[in-house]
DNA sequence: AGCACGCCGACT
DNA sequence: GTCGGCGTGCTC
C-alpha cells in the first residue's frame, strides 16, 4: 500500500495522509508533485513530501486524493528540502512554507507550463504620419510600440495606459504585428558592452570570488560609489561564460527598472526580473525560464530565493543588511540566511554586498567564516563626503530647519547644484493637537497618533491604515485652535518651496510616487542636473543615484537613536550612511549635515569621525558584553488578542507553566513577557516573550517543544501567537 | 486559516 | 418568527 503524505497549506503543524486517487499507478509518483485533495469541507492543493507504506492515522478513515497535478515536481527536490528545512527552522507550518516557495499560479493549481506571451511591435515601415490626425488613441499606442522595438506585452501596454482595443486596428492597417518572445541566444557573445576597468581592490575581490570554484561565502564591503555593482557584473560574466546562471537578490525598493536595464545593457543573455509589480502570469513565466535555464540572470526580491535554477552558478545578495530580506509576517524567513544555505547546497559561491554590513555578517567575516573583501576607493577618487553635526538644542527651527542649514541650502542652490533633504516621516505633520486643551488626534485602533496629511487633506494612521477627515473643532473642548505639530515631508516641501521660490522642490515618498511612472518622471527631472531640492523619506536613500547633489541634510538624525530595539543603533547608522552616500558622487565633494539634539552622542561621533567599521566594532563589543546577537541566538514568542492585558497574561502563565513542567535545556533563558513597544496595533493588544540561548540547537529544540505544547493547549487557541526566530524587529 | 455548527439578541 | 453575532471544534 502506498500512502501520500502531504504538506497542506493550513496553519496546522503536521502532515496529512491520503490514499492515491483511483486508477493511479503509484510507482510513477514522485515526491514534490502537487496533489489536489479534499480537506475538511474544502478542496486544497498540497505538496507530496513523503510516500510511506502505511499511515499512523486509521487507514480506513483516510480520504483519497482527487488529482495528481504534476508528472514532475515543479520545485526541484533540493529546494523542496530547503523550504522544509526553513519551515522547521523558523517554526512555521510546513504546508504554508512550501506554498510560499511556489509562484502564485502554481499554488492555485495552474499547470506548470509557459503561456507563451505575445509581444507586440510596430512594423518596420510604420510611422505616426500614417494615422489620421484625430486618431489619438491609435497614435499613442503606435508611439508606445515604436518606443519598444524589441516588443511589449499586452500587460505592459495596459500598464503604460495604452488602449488594447486599438491594437487590432493597427494590425489591420499593417502598422503593428505580434510575435512570440524568442529565447534563443543571438550569438556566442555573453557581453553587449565591455566591462569597466577594475581598480586594484575590485580586481582582488573578483579574483577572490573567482578562484574558489565551489561553495564559498564572500562579504564585499564597499563604501557607496566604490563600484560593487561592477564586481557583481564581472563575477556574473564568468559564471555566464561557464554556461551557468546567476541569481541576484535586491531589497524591495532596490528593484527598479534601472537595475534591470543595467544588466540587460551589459549582457547579451536573457535577464528576468521577479518582483511584486509583475502579474502572476509574468512571474510564473520568469520562474519557469529560470528553471529551464533559458533565463541566465535572475534578479528578484526576497521570495526569489526559491527560484529554481537549471545550472546555478552564483548567488549575490545586494545590500545584504537590508531589513526587507527578512519576511515580517507569517513565514518569517531570512532570504539572506537561506541564500547561504542554498549556496552551500548547490555548491556555488555566494556574494554578500553592502556598504554597511549587518553586524551578524561582519561578525562572521571577523571570525573568518566568510572571505572578506573591502572596497575603500570611490570611483574617480572623488572625495568622501564631509560630515557635520548641527547642534540644534538652542536653535529656533523654522518648519524643522535651522537657520544655518537654510543658509547652506541657499549657497548650494545658488552655486548651481542640488540638495537632498532626508526626513523619514511621510505626511504634513506627525500629529494634530488642540492648542487650548491639549487634545491629540489619536488612532482608536493603535497606540499611535494620527498623521496629518494635506494632499489630500485627511488624518491617516500609518500603523493600521485607518483614515478620517480633519476635524475643524476640538472634539474635547470645541476650540478651533487645532494645530499641526512636528514636520513631515509634505510640510518640509511646502516650507522649502516658500523659502526658495525660484527652485523646484521635489518630494519623494510613498505618497508622491504612487502614480505609475511618477518616479521615472522625478528621476528624469533630477537628471537634467538643474539645481533643485529633493525632500523625501528613505526611498531617496536606496537605489537611486543623484550625481549633482552636493548637500545632504538629515533633518532628524536622532530618530531611532534611543530605540527600544537593540538593533536601533545599527539601523540608524546604516540609514545615515546610505543617505550620506547620495552626496557628491561625481567631481563635486559632498557635504552631509545632520541636525541633532545629541551632538555629543558618542556613537554618533564615532560613526561620523571614524566611519562604519569603527562604529560596528564598538557596537559588536557592546553586543558581546550584553550577550546579544550575534553572540547569542534568540526568538520571540508574540501573542495578540483584542482584549487588553490578555496577551501578556497568557504569556506569563505560559512561562510559569513551562518552568514547572518542562525540562529546560540549561542554556536557554527568557526575558519577559512584556508588552510590545506599541502595545495596541490595529485593534490588537500585543505582548512578547524573548527566549534566548547560547546554542542554536537548544533554542531550536525548545521552540519545537513549545510549538507542540501550544498546539495542544486550549488557552492558546484564544490568542493569536506566533514565533519569530532571529527577529530583526521587536515592534 | 477557513468553515460549519450552535446558541442567544434585535429586526422585517 | 428569522438574520446574524462570535465561541467552539475540526481538518488525514
Amino acid at each position: 500500500m502506498t500512502i501520500l503524505r502531504l504538506a497542506i497549506p493550513s496553519p496546522l503543524r503536521r502532515l496529512f495522509d491520503y490514499h492515491p486517487p483511483a486508477g493511479i499507478e503509484t510507482d510513477q509518483l514522485t515526491v514534490g508533485v502537487r496533489v489536489r485533495v479534499p480537506f475538511g469541507r474544502r478542496e486544497l492543493i498540497g505538496i507530496l513530501v513523503e510516500l510511506p507504506s502505511e499511515s499512523d492515522f486509521d487507514s480506513s478513515k483516510l480520504k483519497s486524493a482527487t488529482e495528481i497535478l504534476d508528472s514532475t515536481p515543479p520545485l526541484p527536490l533540493h529546494l523542496l528540502k530547503l523550504a522544509r528545512w526553513a519551515a522547521s527552522y523558523y517554526q512555521h507550518p510546513e504546508g504554508d512554507a512550501l506554498q510560499q516557495a511556489l509562484p502564485v499560479l502554481l499554488r492555485k493549481g495552474h499547470p506548470c507550463e509557459y503561456q507563451h506571451e505575445f509581444l507586440w511591435k510596430a512594423s518596420e515601415e510604420a510611422s505616426l504620419s500614417q494615422l489620421k490626425a484625430n486618431a489619438s488613441r491609435q497614435k499613442e499606442l503606435l508611439q508606445l510600440l515604436i518606443e519598444h522595438p524589441s516588443g511589449i506585452s499586452t500587460d505592459a501596454i495596459k500598464a503604460e495606459g495604452g488602449q488594447i482595443s486599438a491594437l487590432s486596428i493597427l494590425e489591420e492597417k499593417g502598422l503593428a504585428e505580434s510575435f512570440q518572445r524568442q529565447h534563443k541566444q543571438s550569438s556566442q557573445e555573453a557581453l553587449h558592452e565591455a566591462g569597466l576597468t577594475l581598480n586594484a581592490e575590485q580586481k582582488s575581490c573578483l579574483e577572490q570570488v573567482n578562484q574558489s570554484p565551489g561553495f564559498a561565502i564572500h562579504l564585499l564591503e564597499g563604501i557607496t560609489g566604490s563600484g560593487k555593482t561592477e564586481v557583481y557584473l564581472q563575477a556574473i560574466e564568468k559564471v555566464l561564460l561557464e554556461g551557468k546562471q546567476a541569481l541576484l537578490l535586491v531589497p524591495e525598493i532596490g528593484l527598479t527598472p534601472q537595475t534591470v536595464s543595467r544588466f540587460r545593457q551589459r549582457f547579451n543573455m536573457p535577464v528576468v526580473a521577479l518582483h511584486s509589480n509583475m502579474s502572476d502570469r509574468q512571474r510564473l513565466d520568469a520562474w519557469l525560464q529560470a528553471r529551464e535555464g533559458v533565463a541566465r540572470i535572475i534578479i528578484g526580491t526576497r521570495s526569489a530565493i526559491f527560484t529554481p535554477l537549471h545550472k546555478p552558478g552564483i548567488i549575490i545578495i545586494d545590500e545584504e543588511h537590508d531589513p526587507s530580506f527578512k519576511q515580517q509576517d507569517g513565514f518569517r524567513y531570512s532570504a539572506r540566511d537561506l541564500a547561504v544555505m542554498r549556496a552551500r547546497d548547490e555548491k556555488t559561491p555566494i556574494l554578500l554586498g553592502s556598504a554597511t554590513p549587518s553586524l551578524e555578517t561582519l561578525h562572521n567575516a571577523i571570525e573568518g567564516r566568510y572571505h572578506w573583501s573591502k572596497l575603500t576607493q570611490r570611483a574617480g577618487n572623488s572625495a568622501p563626503p564631509e560630515f557635520r553635526l548641527l547642534d540644534i538644542r538652542q536653535e529656533k527651527l523654522q518648519d524643522g530647519l535651522s537657520g544655518l542649514l537654510i543658509n547652506e541650502i541657499k549657497e548650494h542652490l545658488e552655486s548651481g547644484t542640488q540638495v537632498l533633504i532626508f526626513l523619514n516621516r511621510r505626511g504634513f505633520a506627525p500629529t494634530l493637537t488642540c492648542h487650548d486643551c491639549g487634545w491629540i488626534a489619536d488612532c482608536t485602533r493603535c497606540d499611535a497618533h494620527m498623521t496629518l496629511h494635506q494632499r489630500p487633506p485627511h488624518l491617516h494612521c500609518h500603523h493600521c491604515d485607518k483614515q478620517s477627515g480633519i476635524p475643524h473643532h476640538c472634539p474635547e473642548c470645541n476650540s478651533d485652535q487645532l494645530q499641526p505639530v512636528g514636520v513631515g515631508t509634505e510640510r518640509s516641501e511646502q516650507a522649502l518651496q516658500q523659502l526658495f521660490p525660484k527652485f523646484p522642490v521635489i518630494r519623494v515618498d510613498r505618497d508622491s510616487t504612487q502614480r505609475k511612472n511618477a518616479m521615472h518622471e522625478i528621476m528624469t527631472q533630477v537628471h537634467t542636473g538643474e539645481p533643485c531640492i529633493l525632500v523625501g523619506t528613505q526611498m531617496l536613500a536606496k537605489g537611486h543615484h543623484f550625481p549633482k547633489v552636493t548637500l545632504v541634510a538629515i533633518i532628524n538624525a536622532d530618530a531611532g537613536l534611543f530605540s527600544a530595539d537593540f538593533r536601533g543603533m545599527e539601523r540608524t547608522a546604516q540609514l545615515i550612511l546610505q543617505v550620506a552616500g547620495r552626496a557628491g558622487r561625481a567631481d563635486h565633494p559632498g557635504k552631509v549635515w545632520m541636525q541633532t539634539y545629541h551632538a555629543d552622542h558618542p556613537t554618533l561621533q564615532t560613526l561620523i569621525e571614524h566611519g562604519y567599521s569603527a562604529f560596528a566594532q564598538e557596537e559588536l563589543h557592546h553586543r558581546k558584553i550584553s550577550q546579544l546577537p550575534p553572540f547569542s541566538h534568540y526568538a520571540l514568542l508574540r501573542a495578540e488578542t483584542p482584549h487588553k492585558g490578555r496577551a501578556e497574561a497568557f504569556l506569563g502563565a505560559l512561562r510559569q507553566q513551562l518552568e514547572e513542567d518542562m525540562l529546560l535545556p540549561h542554556d536557554v533563558s527568557w526575558i519577559g513577557p512584556f508588552p510590545s513597544p506599541m502595545e495596541k496595533r490595529a485593534g490588537m493588544h500585543r505582548a512578547q516573550l524573548m527566549i534566548y540561548a547560547q546554542n542554536r540547537k537548544s533554542l531550536h529544540q525548545l521552540l519545537a517543544n513549545l510549538c507542540w505544547y501550544l498546539e495542544q493547549n486550549r488557552e492558546a487557541r484564544k490568542v493569536r501567537w506566533s514565533i519569530d526566530v532571529d527577529p530583526t524587529d521587536t515592534f
